[in-house]
DNA sequence: AATTGGTTCTGAACCGTTACGGTCACTTCA
DNA sequence: TGAAGTGACCGTAACGGTTCAGAACCAATT
């Protein structure tokens, strides 16, 4: 009887000695978790949808803070923390379907994955994460667009207006090359598309032609591809005075591609980055930091009290611009980089 | 019908059509995963027990990387990967209980941990991490006494002969200060225990009394923790040669509170660690490299095709020693340290 | 002695799925 | 034409718990 194991007050001490000893005599286990899940209808997990393989969410450190602030919610509420295995080169998306959860908490997938619309179909609650407001489900995230418009504006105001940009993948095909305005307007991942319109936003207002505006693309986030996007945009146009990276990552990697090339950043080129994780810190690099742990938190105690709320919540957090030491007004004279080493 | 989602072979594409039609126009969301779970018997994840706080897992670049090891596995698998909120703390085992999955790794717990007992009476196959082998189940790990063994030799052969050490936590109970022989030996983590004994033999073959050698213990384990832990060592006694930490971390904060000591690493003193995380190569430590990612992978195979053996299996992975820059001879004249800085 | 109240204990229904075996219509072959 | 074979379809019984209604029991009150 599963009162002997989960409510000792409803049955007199005896019985309840009697019951557990045969219990153990016959070789009982306990009660069954997924039985019990099965009537009571609680899983007592959460489920966590990743854009790359799952493996990936260890190595970028972004997501690592994330991780470890939803794992503070999750164990805060003695909640389980399931790990769905979506492969994001496969279609399949069995693995949404067979995962026995009590909500999704999906984070920074494109808004065409196929895995995200099969959680949506779910009827569990959902939080997205840096994800465009679906309306009908929690929402937590930043303002991109804003946070990297202050970042544009802070590089105007030290003078550049001759840039290059390294972004992030924009969609689910590779893409490892330049992007048309085209394929920026139509980047299915909500906060690549937020952070260069905030760039052209920026400088747009002050009269750069964005159209002309090299901005390179890169499928894996590592800083092998920041290093080799850096060389793409600085062999097409040696003349930038500041590469905007949309991640460190790439930021870090475009820095020992600046190196490689002998140039002294900042002052023949301005790099920056966005995130602000400790290893952008460590390079004195100039960047957005966002608050990864926090976010990760908040997605997990959005989830975790959805039931009392009928309405879909919308946290937005709050950035701050880290002004480092990687960039600087560029040289009075241009031309002096002609010469350059 | 649940053969229309899961078996479109077994009845006619019209009625399957007809079936899948009806559903959505009724609102059924598909097949419900745990009463799936239910009547398969297979819950389609498997379980991680961890010593710490769940969210301390990835603050630990080596728990990170055994992480990313099992995610890769049970990525290749098609399987999830639970995080089990088992509070160190609190002796509640309930999420044990509660876990509904088809086996579970267990990584570097006490092994008076409750939560391993709970573990081990589900009748769920399991492969425990840095443990000792427990007989019954699946074990991988490395062979933390060698080592460290062969690290201690590397150290008496470049002369040292009075040494500090500086540990992990020893057991459930936070006891930040000096070892005594006894805590030594009755140690509940396997691992520190091993280690420890590893330093100890070496040492005590070229006749160092053992019992002079100070051993502090840290719970946490932070690079803070391990700069007052090298503190304690060096107020103690400074006349020592070596520190040896039985961690990278540690060992970063040896190395921070030496430097703020004035102290010149490795010729004023040598310090070790133990892992070989990035962080230690950066910073030249000399070290022991264990394959942190390859454990977390062959946890998961191991557990993933443990239903083909009927005997548990034992892993012992290779490790490396890695001379870095913190190691090597001490001065030649000992009495020189004491006009030091 | 009968009613009442309260506690402890028992049994049955239900959670939603899949496995299995049986029914039925339809084809094939003697 | 009838027997046997084939395949699609459907009904039912677990899976292992939790929950809840009500039976059984005991003590106290009328």
């Amino acid at each position: 009887m599963s009162n002997a194991y989960n409510r000792p007050d409803q049955l007199s001490p005896e019985l309840r000695r009697r019951v557990l000893e045969t219990a153990r005599r016959l070789g009982y286990p306990g009660p069954d978790p997924v039985a019990r899940s099965l009537r009571t209808r609680k899983a007592g997990a959460v489920g966590l949808l990743l854009t790359e393989n799952l493996s990936y969410a260890f190595r970028d450190p972004a997501a690592i803070g994330f991780l470890e602030g939803l794992a503070l919610a999750c164990e805060d509420a003695g909640t389980g923390l399931l790990l769905v295995p979506a492969n994001p080169e496969r279609e399949d998306v069995a693995a949404v379907h067979r995962a026995g959860v009590d909500g999704f908490v999906v984070y920074s997938v494109p808004d065409d994955d196929p895995h995200l619309a099969a959680v949506l179909e779910r009827p569990v609650p959902t939080v997205v994460c840096d994800q465009p407001d679906l309306g009908n489900v929690d929402r937590v995230g930043i303002d991109d667009h804003a946070a990297m418009n202050s970042l544009a504006k802070h590089l105007i105001s030290l003078g550049h207006r001759r840039i290059g940009v390294v972004c992030m993948r924009l969609a689910r095909d590779r893409n490892d090359g330049y992007v048309s305005l085209e394929r920026q307007r139509s980047a299915h991942f909500h906060v690549q598309r937020a952070r260069l319109a905030g760039i052209a936003e920026a400088f747009g207002e002050v009269g750069v032609d964005w159209a002309a505006v090299p901005v390179v693309e890169r499928f894996d986030h590592t800083i092998a591809s920041g290093a080799s996007a850096a060389a793409q945009v600085l062999d097409r146009d040696p003349q930038i005075t500041a590469l905007i990276c949309t991640s460190d990552i790439l930021a870090l990697g475009a820095l020992s591609e600046a190196r490689k090339r002998g140039l002294n950043v900042p002052h023949d080129l301005t790099v920056t980055g966005f995130d602000g994780i400790r290893e952008a810190e460590q390079a004195g690099l100039t960047t957005v930091r966002q608050p990864v742990l926090e976010k990760g938190r908040a997605a997990g105690k959005l989830l975790l009290d959805s039931a009392e709320r009928t309405r879909p919540r919308s946290v937005t957090l709050t950035t701050e611009l880290v002004v480092g030491a990687t960039a600087a007004s560029p040289r009075g004279v241009v031309e002096e980089r002609w010469f350059g080493p």
